[in-house]
DNA sequence: CCTGTAATAAACCAGAAAGTTAATTATCTT
DNA sequence: AAGATAATTAACTTTCTGGTTTATTACAGG
């Protein structure tokens, strides 16, 4: 699967984004992170394989904890590519010039 | 579902990420926008459906053509919740300034 | 060395997703 | 009324997802 798509569907999960909102406040444990869930442990566990999968999150290691920490890059390229429709939903905007500007972006970053 | 778990995931696929590109450039008809891809028509028009679901098409009529047409104020919300881990992928920063930030904001937005 | 704690792995299950082909509906055209 | 075109619906298959419980691995400390 694309990198892009990856993120998106990491993303697309509330109890994820939730755990990527607590990374933002710093570094925790698979059961730190756990506890706010009514879930199994084993549970989270694959959901932060899905994270770190996604390049979310990193876990180094401190004896038999697996300490996570939030890895912001991949949300720069959703960033980038819902930023190509801003247009689309902020106020008033002329369709066809719209248009034309992204045909003249085009030449440089395509696809998708 | 909720919102933005329903946005998320129905970007978090190519053709339909292709298809929100190709409806920025102007509504368009289900057998024109399934044309671009190797799939049969009833896949797309599943597609659309998820699309439609997730509020970011709608669909007009005329004659037999259904004519979709972009809308993008679901992308929105993803642009917000994006928006408050920007410091996170932008270059350097000090991570409690930004937690520290991060806790006054939620004083008006918070979740998620 | 045994016990407790942190975490993952394995095996399983139910339901959703993404595709297929064949059938149906709706509309226009002649 | 018949035929062609646009699109959806139905029925089905396969694979993926998100959860469970039980078992296993890895480490720390008395």
């Amino acid at each position: 699967m694309d990198q892009l798509s990856s993120t998106l569907s990491a993303l697309a999960d509330p109890t994820r984004r939730a755990i990527i909102a607590r990374l933002a406040a710093g570094e925790a444990t698979v059961n730190e992170l756990a506890a706010p869930f009514d879930m199994s442990l084993p549970a989270v566990s694959k959901h932060l394989k899905v994270l770190e999968r996604a390049g979310l999150i990193a876990r180094g290691r401190n004896a038999q904890w697996r300490p996570c920490r939030l890895q912001a890059e991949p949300l720069k390229e959703i960033a980038d590519w819902i930023g190509r429709y801003r247009q689309f939903w902020e106020g008033s905007f002329d369709r066809l010039d719209s248009y034309l500007d992204e045909l003249q972006r085009n030449d440089k970053s395509n696809q998708d």
